[in-house]
DNA sequence: CGGTCTGTTGAAGGATTTCAACACTCGTGG
DNA sequence: CCACGAGTGTTGAAATCCTTCAACAGACCG
Protein backbone atom coordinates (compact mmCIF):
# COMPACT_ATOMS: atom_id res chain seq x y z
CA UNK A 1 0.00 0.00 0.00
CA UNK A 2 1.78 3.45 -0.76
CA UNK A 3 1.75 6.08 1.52
CA UNK A 4 0.75 8.73 -0.44
CA UNK A 5 -2.60 8.04 -0.71
CA UNK A 6 -4.23 6.79 2.94
CA UNK A 7 -8.18 6.42 1.27
CA UNK A 8 -8.78 5.30 -1.88
CA UNK A 9 -12.64 6.95 -2.13
CA UNK A 10 -12.82 9.25 -5.30
CA UNK A 11 -12.37 12.76 -3.86
CA UNK A 12 -15.50 14.64 -4.80
CA UNK A 13 -15.21 18.49 -5.44
CA UNK A 14 -18.55 19.78 -4.94
CA UNK A 15 -19.69 23.11 -6.26
CA UNK A 16 -23.50 24.90 -6.08
CA UNK A 17 -23.00 23.51 -10.27
CA UNK A 18 -23.54 19.95 -8.66
CA UNK A 19 -27.64 20.89 -8.24
CA UNK A 20 -27.58 22.94 -12.06
CA UNK A 21 -30.99 22.39 -13.52
CA UNK A 22 -29.36 20.06 -15.86
CA UNK A 23 -28.66 17.92 -13.62
CA UNK A 24 -31.76 18.10 -12.41
CA UNK A 25 -33.91 16.85 -15.44
CA UNK A 26 -31.49 14.42 -16.45
CA UNK A 27 -31.91 12.43 -12.78
CA UNK A 28 -35.39 12.57 -13.10
CA UNK A 29 -35.39 11.42 -16.72
CA UNK A 30 -33.29 8.40 -15.71
CA UNK A 31 -34.98 7.97 -12.18
CA UNK A 32 -36.64 4.68 -12.11
CA UNK A 33 -39.60 6.01 -10.55
CA UNK A 34 -40.46 8.09 -13.76
CA UNK A 35 -39.09 5.55 -16.64
CA UNK A 36 -41.85 5.78 -19.30
CA UNK A 37 -42.87 9.23 -18.46
CA UNK A 38 -42.78 11.45 -21.90
CA UNK A 39 -40.26 14.39 -21.58
CA UNK A 40 -43.18 17.38 -21.33
CA UNK A 41 -45.20 15.07 -18.50
CA UNK A 42 -41.24 15.14 -17.26
CA UNK A 43 -40.55 18.88 -17.44
CA UNK A 44 -43.84 19.73 -15.90
CA UNK A 45 -43.46 17.30 -13.18
CA UNK A 46 -39.75 19.17 -12.67
CA UNK A 47 -40.99 22.18 -11.79
CA UNK A 48 -43.33 21.24 -8.67
CA UNK A 49 -39.36 19.73 -6.95
CA UNK A 50 -36.91 22.01 -5.10
CA UNK A 51 -32.69 21.21 -4.78
CA UNK A 52 -31.03 21.29 -1.32
CA UNK A 53 -27.47 20.78 -0.82
CA UNK A 54 -26.00 18.72 2.21
CA UNK A 55 -22.21 18.82 2.93
CA UNK A 56 -20.82 15.22 4.10
CA UNK A 57 -22.48 13.78 7.45
CA UNK A 58 -25.06 17.12 7.58
CA UNK A 59 -28.76 15.41 8.88
CA UNK A 60 -31.43 15.65 6.03
CA UNK A 61 -34.05 14.75 8.14
CA UNK A 62 -34.41 13.30 11.49
CA UNK A 63 -36.26 10.24 13.24
CA UNK A 64 -40.27 11.73 14.45
CA UNK A 65 -39.81 14.93 12.88
CA UNK A 66 -43.15 15.20 11.00
CA UNK A 67 -42.93 13.68 7.50
CA UNK A 68 -43.95 16.31 4.82
CA UNK A 69 -41.54 15.57 1.85
CA UNK A 70 -40.25 13.01 -0.47
CA UNK A 71 -36.68 12.99 -1.72
CA UNK A 72 -34.53 12.22 -4.32
CA UNK A 73 -31.21 11.44 -3.96
CA UNK A 74 -29.68 13.43 -7.10
CA UNK A 75 -25.90 12.99 -6.42
CA UNK A 76 -23.92 11.50 -3.56
CA UNK A 77 -24.86 8.70 -0.69
CA UNK A 78 -27.42 8.99 2.02
CA UNK A 79 -27.77 6.76 5.05
CA UNK A 80 -30.72 5.92 6.63
CA UNK A 81 -30.50 4.99 10.64
CA UNK A 82 -33.07 4.37 13.29
CA UNK A 83 -31.45 5.14 16.85
CA UNK A 84 -32.39 3.41 20.10
CA UNK A 85 -32.31 5.25 23.63
CA UNK A 86 -30.02 3.24 24.56
CA UNK A 87 -27.67 4.52 21.94
CA UNK A 88 -27.50 1.56 19.73
CA UNK A 89 -28.32 2.12 15.87
CA UNK A 90 -29.31 0.02 13.17
CA UNK A 91 -28.68 1.35 9.77
CA UNK A 92 -31.54 0.18 7.30
CA UNK A 93 -30.38 0.98 3.76
CA UNK A 94 -27.61 3.20 1.70
CA UNK A 95 -29.07 5.42 -1.25
CA UNK A 96 -26.98 6.11 -4.35
CA UNK A 97 -28.54 8.52 -6.72
CA UNK A 98 -31.67 8.15 -8.57
CA UNK A 99 -33.14 6.38 -5.11
CA UNK A 100 -36.00 8.27 -3.48
CA UNK A 101 -36.73 8.20 0.31
CA UNK A 102 -38.63 10.08 3.09
CA UNK A 103 -42.36 9.61 2.83
CA UNK A 104 -45.10 9.00 0.16
CA UNK A 105 -47.62 9.52 2.54
CA UNK A 106 -50.35 12.13 2.65
CA UNK A 107 -51.77 11.82 5.97
CA UNK A 108 -50.67 14.82 7.98
CA UNK A 109 -50.13 13.17 11.42
CA UNK A 110 -47.09 10.96 10.27
CA UNK A 111 -43.32 11.25 10.90
CA UNK A 112 -40.24 10.15 9.98
CA UNK A 113 -39.45 6.43 11.01
CA UNK A 114 -35.86 6.84 10.39
CA UNK A 115 -32.64 9.66 10.24
CA UNK A 116 -31.25 10.29 7.16
CA UNK A 117 -27.97 11.56 6.87
CA UNK A 118 -25.66 12.77 3.93
CA UNK A 119 -22.77 10.00 3.67
CA UNK A 120 -20.75 12.05 1.17
CA UNK A 121 -21.43 15.86 -0.02
CA UNK A 122 -25.37 15.13 -1.89
CA UNK A 123 -27.63 17.46 -3.63
CA UNK A 124 -31.48 16.24 -2.88
CA UNK A 125 -34.36 16.74 -4.54
CA UNK A 126 -37.32 17.27 -2.77
CA UNK A 127 -41.18 17.77 -3.22
CA UNK A 128 -44.36 18.21 -1.26
CA UNK A 129 -46.00 14.63 -0.21
CA UNK A 130 -49.25 15.54 -1.04
CA UNK A 131 -47.82 16.57 -4.30
CA UNK A 132 -46.30 13.67 -5.28
CA UNK A 133 -49.66 11.84 -4.91
CA UNK A 134 -50.94 14.04 -7.25
CA UNK A 135 -48.22 12.87 -9.42
CA UNK A 136 -49.08 9.47 -8.47
CA UNK A 137 -52.56 9.58 -9.34
CA UNK A 138 -52.15 11.55 -12.09
CA UNK A 139 -49.49 9.13 -13.86
CA UNK A 140 -50.56 5.68 -13.31
CA UNK A 141 -47.27 4.39 -15.34
CA UNK A 142 -45.66 6.66 -12.26
CA UNK A 143 -47.74 4.63 -9.15
CA UNK A 144 -47.11 1.58 -10.62
CA UNK A 145 -42.85 1.96 -11.26
CA UNK A 146 -42.98 3.37 -7.39
CA UNK A 147 -44.98 0.00 -6.32
CA UNK A 148 -42.50 -1.95 -8.35
CA UNK A 149 -39.71 -0.38 -6.14
CA UNK A 150 -41.65 -0.82 -2.51
CA UNK A 151 -42.02 -4.56 -3.83
CA UNK A 152 -38.15 -4.53 -4.37
CA UNK A 153 -37.41 -2.84 -0.62
CA UNK A 154 -40.13 -5.28 0.80
CA UNK A 155 -37.75 -8.18 -0.26
CA UNK A 156 -34.66 -6.58 0.94
CA UNK A 157 -35.76 -6.02 4.17
CA UNK A 158 -37.26 -9.48 4.07
CA UNK A 159 -33.96 -11.06 3.33
CA UNK A 160 -31.96 -9.13 6.00
CA UNK A 161 -34.20 -10.26 8.48
CA UNK A 162 -33.82 -13.51 7.16
CA UNK A 163 -30.50 -13.56 7.11
CA UNK A 164 -30.37 -11.86 10.59
CA UNK A 165 -32.39 -14.64 11.81
CA UNK A 166 -30.62 -17.31 10.29
CA UNK A 167 -26.56 -16.66 9.75
CA UNK A 168 -23.68 -16.01 12.63
CA UNK A 169 -21.88 -12.50 12.01
CA UNK A 170 -19.34 -13.38 10.10
CA UNK A 171 -21.73 -14.73 7.28
CA UNK A 172 -23.71 -11.42 7.72
CA UNK A 173 -21.24 -9.54 7.24
CA UNK A 174 -19.90 -11.55 4.72
CA UNK A 175 -22.95 -11.05 2.71
CA UNK A 176 -23.32 -6.99 3.49
CA UNK A 177 -20.09 -6.81 1.79
CA UNK A 178 -21.23 -8.72 -1.36
CA UNK A 179 -24.39 -6.43 -1.75
CA UNK A 180 -22.49 -3.14 -0.91
CA UNK A 181 -19.67 -4.33 -3.51
CA UNK A 182 -22.58 -4.87 -6.19
CA UNK A 183 -24.45 -1.23 -5.66
CA UNK A 184 -21.51 0.63 -4.65
CA UNK A 185 -18.59 -1.18 -5.97
CA UNK A 186 -15.85 0.54 -8.75
CA UNK A 187 -13.00 -1.37 -10.23
CA UNK A 188 -9.87 -0.18 -8.83
CA UNK A 189 -6.01 -1.06 -10.22
CA UNK A 190 -4.41 -0.91 -6.50
CA UNK A 191 -7.34 -2.29 -4.33
CA UNK A 192 -9.57 -4.25 -6.30
CA UNK A 193 -13.81 -3.42 -6.16
CA UNK A 194 -14.03 -0.68 -4.10
CA UNK A 195 -16.61 0.18 -2.18
CA UNK A 196 -17.19 3.96 -3.09
CA UNK A 197 -18.18 5.60 -0.26
CA UNK A 198 -17.08 6.33 3.47
CA UNK A 199 -17.62 3.29 5.40
CA UNK A 200 -16.83 3.17 9.04
CA UNK A 201 -16.79 -0.50 11.41
CA UNK A 202 -19.70 0.81 13.33
CA UNK A 203 -21.74 1.29 9.79
CA UNK A 204 -21.19 -2.36 9.08
CA UNK A 205 -21.82 -3.24 12.86
CA UNK A 206 -25.11 -0.75 12.55
CA UNK A 207 -26.43 -3.21 9.36
CA UNK A 208 -25.04 -6.67 10.41
CA UNK A 209 -26.69 -6.01 13.97
CA UNK A 210 -23.29 -6.67 16.16
CA UNK A 211 -20.74 -4.37 18.04
CA UNK A 212 -17.84 -2.74 16.10
CA UNK A 213 -15.29 -4.89 18.09
CA UNK A 214 -16.64 -7.59 16.27
CA UNK A 215 -17.09 -5.87 12.78
CA UNK A 216 -13.49 -4.89 13.26
CA UNK A 217 -12.39 -8.51 14.22
CA UNK A 218 -14.05 -9.96 11.20
CA UNK A 219 -12.65 -7.38 9.02
CA UNK A 220 -9.57 -8.48 10.25
CA UNK A 221 -9.69 -11.65 9.43
CA UNK A 222 -10.98 -11.25 5.86
CA UNK A 223 -7.87 -8.73 5.17
CA UNK A 224 -5.41 -11.66 6.72
CA UNK A 225 -7.08 -14.46 4.46
CA UNK A 226 -6.55 -11.90 1.64
CA UNK A 227 -10.27 -11.51 0.61
CA UNK A 228 -10.26 -7.84 1.06
CA UNK A 229 -8.37 -4.72 1.13
CA UNK A 230 -9.88 -2.13 4.11
CA UNK A 231 -8.50 0.84 6.00
CA UNK A 232 -9.97 3.61 7.89
CA UNK A 233 -13.68 4.41 6.48
CA UNK A 234 -12.85 2.32 2.89
CA UNK A 235 -13.40 -1.59 2.43
CA UNK A 236 -12.29 -2.98 -1.26
CA UNK A 237 -12.93 -6.74 -2.68
CA UNK A 238 -10.30 -8.32 -3.40
CA UNK A 239 -11.82 -11.99 -4.12
CA UNK A 240 -15.38 -11.78 -4.30
CA UNK A 241 -16.14 -15.15 -5.28
CA UNK A 242 -14.74 -16.36 -2.59
CA UNK A 243 -16.53 -13.65 -0.50
CA UNK A 244 -19.77 -15.39 -2.00
CA UNK A 245 -18.68 -18.37 -0.62
CA UNK A 246 -18.23 -17.16 2.83
CA UNK A 247 -21.73 -15.70 2.60
CA UNK A 248 -23.31 -19.51 2.13
CA UNK B 1 -59.33 -24.06 34.00
CA UNK B 2 -62.20 -26.06 33.10
CA UNK B 3 -61.03 -29.66 31.39
CA UNK B 4 -64.13 -29.29 28.78
CA UNK B 5 -62.54 -27.20 26.59
CA UNK B 6 -58.93 -27.98 25.83
CA UNK B 7 -58.33 -24.80 23.40
CA UNK B 8 -60.35 -21.77 23.24
CA UNK B 9 -59.98 -21.23 19.91
CA UNK B 10 -63.12 -20.52 17.87
CA UNK B 11 -64.00 -23.99 16.12
CA UNK B 12 -64.82 -22.71 11.97
CA UNK B 13 -66.65 -25.62 10.48
CA UNK B 14 -66.04 -24.67 6.80
CA UNK B 15 -68.09 -25.82 4.26
CA UNK B 16 -67.95 -24.86 0.24
CA UNK B 17 -70.60 -22.33 1.42
CA UNK B 18 -67.52 -20.43 2.58
CA UNK B 19 -66.25 -19.06 -1.01
CA UNK B 20 -69.34 -18.38 -2.24
CA UNK B 21 -69.45 -15.50 -4.82
CA UNK B 22 -71.55 -13.39 -1.95
CA UNK B 23 -68.54 -13.92 0.10
CA UNK B 24 -66.26 -13.22 -2.40
CA UNK B 25 -67.87 -9.71 -3.67
CA UNK B 26 -68.29 -8.50 -0.18
CA UNK B 27 -64.77 -9.37 0.55
CA UNK B 28 -63.43 -7.44 -2.52
CA UNK B 29 -65.27 -4.41 -1.89
CA UNK B 30 -64.12 -4.12 1.50
CA UNK B 31 -60.70 -5.21 1.13
CA UNK B 32 -58.41 -2.30 1.22
CA UNK B 33 -56.57 -1.94 -1.78
CA UNK B 34 -59.75 -1.49 -3.32
CA UNK B 35 -61.33 0.85 -1.19
CA UNK B 36 -63.04 4.23 -3.52
CA UNK B 37 -63.74 1.68 -6.75
CA UNK B 38 -67.40 2.09 -7.92
CA UNK B 39 -69.39 -1.12 -7.61
CA UNK B 40 -69.53 -1.51 -11.22
CA UNK B 41 -66.03 -1.54 -11.82
CA UNK B 42 -65.70 -3.93 -8.72
CA UNK B 43 -68.06 -6.35 -10.18
CA UNK B 44 -66.12 -6.35 -12.98
CA UNK B 45 -62.62 -6.93 -11.59
CA UNK B 46 -64.03 -9.50 -9.40
CA UNK B 47 -64.80 -11.62 -12.59
CA UNK B 48 -60.90 -12.08 -12.88
CA UNK B 49 -60.60 -13.61 -9.76
CA UNK B 50 -61.35 -17.28 -9.17
CA UNK B 51 -61.20 -19.05 -5.65
CA UNK B 52 -59.65 -21.69 -3.90
CA UNK B 53 -60.25 -23.83 -0.73
CA UNK B 54 -58.05 -25.20 1.61
CA UNK B 55 -57.40 -26.94 4.66
CA UNK B 56 -55.69 -26.29 7.66
CA UNK B 57 -51.99 -26.71 6.96
CA UNK B 58 -51.82 -27.32 3.65
CA UNK B 59 -49.39 -25.43 1.41
CA UNK B 60 -51.02 -22.80 -0.93
CA UNK B 61 -47.45 -22.10 -3.19
CA UNK B 62 -43.87 -23.18 -1.94
CA UNK B 63 -40.72 -21.15 -1.97
CA UNK B 64 -38.85 -20.74 -5.92
CA UNK B 65 -41.61 -21.68 -7.02
CA UNK B 66 -42.92 -19.37 -10.49
CA UNK B 67 -44.72 -16.89 -8.99
CA UNK B 68 -48.01 -16.09 -11.29
CA UNK B 69 -50.19 -14.95 -9.12
CA UNK B 70 -51.41 -12.66 -6.61
CA UNK B 71 -54.30 -13.90 -3.93
CA UNK B 72 -56.32 -12.48 -1.50
CA UNK B 73 -57.74 -13.96 1.65
CA UNK B 74 -61.10 -14.39 1.82
CA UNK B 75 -61.79 -16.01 4.86
CA UNK B 76 -59.05 -17.96 7.32
CA UNK B 77 -55.29 -17.31 7.94
CA UNK B 78 -52.22 -17.38 6.19
CA UNK B 79 -48.92 -18.38 7.31
CA UNK B 80 -45.89 -16.94 5.42
CA UNK B 81 -42.56 -18.63 5.63
CA UNK B 82 -38.87 -18.96 4.79
CA UNK B 83 -36.61 -21.56 5.33
CA UNK B 84 -33.12 -22.41 5.52
CA UNK B 85 -31.28 -25.56 4.32
CA UNK B 86 -30.16 -26.12 7.54
CA UNK B 87 -33.92 -26.64 8.75
CA UNK B 88 -34.47 -23.19 10.16
CA UNK B 89 -37.57 -21.41 9.35
CA UNK B 90 -38.14 -17.51 9.64
CA UNK B 91 -41.73 -16.77 9.88
CA UNK B 92 -42.27 -13.65 7.98
CA UNK B 93 -46.24 -12.64 8.61
CA UNK B 94 -49.05 -14.08 9.39
CA UNK B 95 -52.39 -12.55 7.06
CA UNK B 96 -56.01 -12.55 7.69
CA UNK B 97 -58.75 -11.75 5.58
CA UNK B 98 -58.79 -8.98 3.30
CA UNK B 99 -54.63 -9.01 2.93
CA UNK B 100 -52.79 -10.06 -0.32
CA UNK B 101 -50.40 -12.24 -0.65
CA UNK B 102 -48.31 -13.68 -3.63
CA UNK B 103 -46.70 -11.71 -6.42
CA UNK B 104 -47.20 -8.21 -7.81
CA UNK B 105 -44.93 -8.73 -10.61
CA UNK B 106 -45.38 -9.44 -14.01
CA UNK B 107 -42.26 -10.11 -15.45
CA UNK B 108 -42.27 -14.29 -15.91
CA UNK B 109 -38.40 -15.70 -14.50
CA UNK B 110 -39.43 -14.62 -10.69
CA UNK B 111 -40.28 -17.33 -8.30
CA UNK B 112 -42.15 -16.81 -4.75
CA UNK B 113 -39.69 -15.74 -2.23
CA UNK B 114 -41.97 -17.42 0.86
CA UNK B 115 -43.86 -20.60 1.34
CA UNK B 116 -47.35 -19.90 2.00
CA UNK B 117 -49.46 -22.33 4.27
CA UNK B 118 -53.39 -22.12 5.55
CA UNK B 119 -52.81 -21.44 9.01
CA UNK B 120 -57.13 -22.60 9.54
CA UNK B 121 -59.46 -23.20 7.03
CA UNK B 122 -59.19 -20.79 4.39
CA UNK B 123 -60.57 -19.60 1.26
CA UNK B 124 -58.11 -17.61 -1.30
CA UNK B 125 -59.05 -16.11 -4.57
CA UNK B 126 -56.50 -15.22 -6.87
CA UNK B 127 -55.98 -13.42 -10.05
CA UNK B 128 -53.14 -13.61 -12.62
CA UNK B 129 -50.15 -10.61 -12.15
CA UNK B 130 -50.12 -9.69 -14.93
CA UNK B 131 -53.96 -9.11 -15.13
CA UNK B 132 -53.95 -7.40 -11.55
CA UNK B 133 -51.41 -5.12 -13.11
CA UNK B 134 -53.99 -4.16 -15.79
CA UNK B 135 -55.84 -3.45 -13.22
CA UNK B 136 -53.64 -1.14 -11.60
CA UNK B 137 -53.01 1.28 -14.49
CA UNK B 138 -56.72 0.69 -15.22
CA UNK B 139 -57.58 2.43 -11.89
CA UNK B 140 -55.10 4.45 -10.34
CA UNK B 141 -56.53 4.49 -6.96
CA UNK B 142 -56.07 0.89 -6.41
CA UNK B 143 -52.18 1.71 -7.51
CA UNK B 144 -52.82 4.19 -5.00
CA UNK B 145 -54.42 2.11 -2.50
CA UNK B 146 -51.80 -1.15 -2.73
CA UNK B 147 -48.80 1.48 -3.07
CA UNK B 148 -49.62 2.72 1.03
CA UNK B 149 -49.78 -1.14 2.00
CA UNK B 150 -46.62 -1.79 0.61
CA UNK B 151 -45.54 1.23 2.37
CA UNK B 152 -47.01 -0.28 5.42
CA UNK B 153 -45.31 -3.75 5.13
CA UNK B 154 -42.25 -2.32 4.49
CA UNK B 155 -42.56 -0.07 7.85
CA UNK B 156 -43.51 -3.35 9.76
CA UNK B 157 -40.57 -5.41 8.07
CA UNK B 158 -38.38 -2.93 9.70
CA UNK B 159 -39.87 -2.91 12.48
CA UNK B 160 -38.94 -6.32 12.77
CA UNK B 161 -35.44 -5.20 11.58
CA UNK B 162 -34.71 -3.16 14.64
CA UNK B 163 -36.06 -4.84 17.12
CA UNK B 164 -33.95 -8.22 16.19
CA UNK B 165 -31.45 -5.85 15.83
CA UNK B 166 -31.48 -4.01 19.27
CA UNK B 167 -33.64 -6.21 21.41
CA UNK B 168 -32.67 -9.43 24.10
CA UNK B 169 -35.26 -12.22 23.05
CA UNK B 170 -37.85 -11.89 25.87
CA UNK B 171 -38.46 -8.26 24.73
CA UNK B 172 -39.22 -8.98 21.41
CA UNK B 173 -41.97 -12.24 22.32
CA UNK B 174 -43.33 -9.74 24.37
CA UNK B 175 -43.84 -7.54 21.60
CA UNK B 176 -44.77 -10.33 19.04
CA UNK B 177 -47.84 -11.53 21.30
CA UNK B 178 -48.99 -7.47 21.78
CA UNK B 179 -49.14 -7.02 18.20
CA UNK B 180 -50.10 -10.68 17.57
CA UNK B 181 -53.34 -9.65 19.99
CA UNK B 182 -53.94 -6.09 17.89
CA UNK B 183 -54.60 -8.12 14.41
CA UNK B 184 -55.99 -10.84 15.96
CA UNK B 185 -56.72 -10.69 19.01
CA UNK B 186 -60.82 -11.19 20.21
CA UNK B 187 -62.19 -10.98 24.17
CA UNK B 188 -62.95 -14.45 25.58
CA UNK B 189 -64.75 -14.79 28.93
CA UNK B 190 -62.16 -17.04 31.13
CA UNK B 191 -58.75 -15.96 29.52
CA UNK B 192 -58.76 -12.31 28.27
CA UNK B 193 -57.60 -11.14 24.76
CA UNK B 194 -57.84 -14.33 22.94
CA UNK B 195 -54.87 -14.55 19.80
CA UNK B 196 -57.45 -16.13 17.50
CA UNK B 197 -55.55 -18.63 15.54
CA UNK B 198 -53.31 -21.82 16.08
CA UNK B 199 -49.95 -20.39 17.54
CA UNK B 200 -47.43 -23.37 18.56
CA UNK B 201 -44.32 -22.22 20.44
CA UNK B 202 -42.46 -22.56 17.45
CA UNK B 203 -44.32 -20.27 14.85
CA UNK B 204 -43.54 -17.75 17.92
CA UNK B 205 -39.91 -19.06 17.93
CA UNK B 206 -39.40 -18.44 13.95
CA UNK B 207 -41.27 -14.97 14.42
CA UNK B 208 -38.45 -14.11 17.43
CA UNK B 209 -35.63 -15.36 15.77
CA UNK B 210 -35.11 -18.27 18.28
CA UNK B 211 -35.55 -21.58 19.33
CA UNK B 212 -38.66 -23.69 20.63
CA UNK B 213 -36.95 -24.04 24.01
CA UNK B 214 -36.27 -20.28 24.44
CA UNK B 215 -39.66 -19.18 23.63
CA UNK B 216 -41.24 -22.03 25.25
CA UNK B 217 -39.42 -20.93 28.82
CA UNK B 218 -40.30 -16.85 28.28
CA UNK B 219 -43.90 -18.04 27.80
CA UNK B 220 -43.48 -20.23 31.05
CA UNK B 221 -42.25 -17.40 32.95
CA UNK B 222 -45.50 -14.70 31.36
CA UNK B 223 -47.59 -17.14 31.98
CA UNK B 224 -45.98 -17.60 35.87
CA UNK B 225 -46.29 -13.93 36.43
CA UNK B 226 -49.96 -13.55 35.72
CA UNK B 227 -49.22 -11.58 32.14
CA UNK B 228 -50.88 -14.31 29.67
CA UNK B 229 -52.50 -17.42 29.96
CA UNK B 230 -51.80 -19.64 27.09
CA UNK B 231 -52.24 -23.60 26.54
CA UNK B 232 -51.32 -26.08 23.37
CA UNK B 233 -51.34 -23.76 20.08
CA UNK B 234 -53.12 -21.04 21.76
CA UNK B 235 -52.44 -17.64 23.87
CA UNK B 236 -54.13 -15.34 25.77
CA UNK B 237 -53.60 -12.08 26.66
CA UNK B 238 -54.93 -11.33 30.31
CA UNK B 239 -52.80 -7.95 31.47
CA UNK B 240 -51.78 -6.36 28.03
CA UNK B 241 -50.88 -3.02 29.78
CA UNK B 242 -47.97 -5.23 31.79
CA UNK B 243 -47.30 -6.86 27.97
CA UNK B 244 -46.38 -3.33 26.51
CA UNK B 245 -44.30 -2.38 29.44
CA UNK B 246 -42.18 -5.62 29.33
CA UNK B 247 -41.72 -4.64 25.54
CA UNK B 248 -40.60 -1.30 26.29
C1' DC C 1 0.90 18.68 17.82
C1' DG C 2 -2.62 17.60 21.05
C1' DG C 3 -7.30 15.90 20.83
C1' DT C 4 -10.82 13.34 18.81
C1' DC C 5 -12.41 9.82 15.90
C1' DT C 6 -11.62 5.34 14.23
C1' DG C 7 -9.82 0.92 14.47
C1' DT C 8 -7.57 -3.17 16.94
C1' DT C 9 -6.93 -6.82 20.11
C1' DG C 10 -7.33 -9.46 24.60
C1' DA C 11 -9.77 -11.44 28.36
C1' DA C 12 -13.86 -12.04 31.13
C1' DG C 13 -18.66 -12.46 31.29
C1' DG C 14 -23.30 -13.36 29.80
C1' DA C 15 -27.38 -14.34 26.99
C1' DT C 16 -28.99 -17.86 24.26
C1' DT C 17 -28.38 -22.23 21.99
C1' DT C 18 -27.74 -26.93 22.05
C1' DC C 19 -28.36 -31.37 23.82
C1' DA C 20 -31.08 -34.37 26.41
C1' DA C 21 -34.87 -36.31 28.77
C1' DC C 22 -39.45 -36.29 29.76
C1' DA C 23 -44.70 -34.88 30.04
C1' DC C 24 -48.84 -33.93 27.91
C1' DT C 25 -52.48 -33.83 24.15
C1' DC C 26 -54.79 -35.51 20.39
C1' DG C 27 -56.02 -38.25 16.58
C1' DT C 28 -56.12 -42.80 14.79
C1' DG C 29 -56.43 -47.51 14.22
C1' DG C 30 -56.50 -51.95 16.35
C1' DC D 1 -62.72 -47.71 23.67
C1' DC D 2 -58.24 -47.86 24.77
C1' DA D 3 -53.50 -47.75 23.42
C1' DC D 4 -50.13 -46.04 20.82
C1' DG D 5 -47.46 -42.76 18.38
C1' DA D 6 -46.64 -38.37 16.48
C1' DG D 7 -46.65 -33.70 17.46
C1' DT D 8 -46.14 -30.31 20.92
C1' DG D 9 -44.50 -28.35 25.13
C1' DT D 10 -41.32 -28.20 29.31
C1' DT D 11 -37.22 -27.99 31.98
C1' DG D 12 -32.22 -28.66 33.24
C1' DA D 13 -27.31 -28.48 32.44
C1' DA D 14 -23.46 -27.84 29.44
C1' DA D 15 -21.52 -25.45 25.72
C1' DT D 16 -20.75 -21.44 22.75
C1' DC D 17 -21.05 -17.42 20.24
C1' DC D 18 -20.87 -12.90 20.92
C1' DT D 19 -20.79 -8.85 23.89
C1' DT D 20 -18.75 -6.08 27.22
C1' DC D 21 -15.00 -3.93 29.31
C1' DA D 22 -10.51 -2.25 28.84
C1' DA D 23 -6.37 -0.51 26.94
C1' DC D 24 -3.98 1.12 23.24
C1' DA D 25 -2.49 2.56 18.31
C1' DG D 26 -2.89 5.12 14.19
C1' DA D 27 -5.04 8.82 11.34
C1' DC D 28 -7.01 13.13 10.56
C1' DC D 29 -8.17 18.03 11.87
C1' DG D 30 -7.74 22.38 13.34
Amino acid sequence: MSKRRETPLEKIFIESHHCTIDLRLEMLSQAPFFKGLDPEMLREVNKRFSATHFEAGEMIYYEDEPALRLRVVVSGKVKLMRHTEEGKDVLIDMLKPGEFFGTLSHLGGEVYSETATSQTHTCILSIDSQAFRDILTQYPVVAVNVLDIMAGRLQASRDSLFELSTLPVDQRIARILYRLAEKFGEQDDEFGLLIQMPLTRKDLADMAATTTETASRIISRLKKDGIIHAGRQWIAIEDLQELENLSA
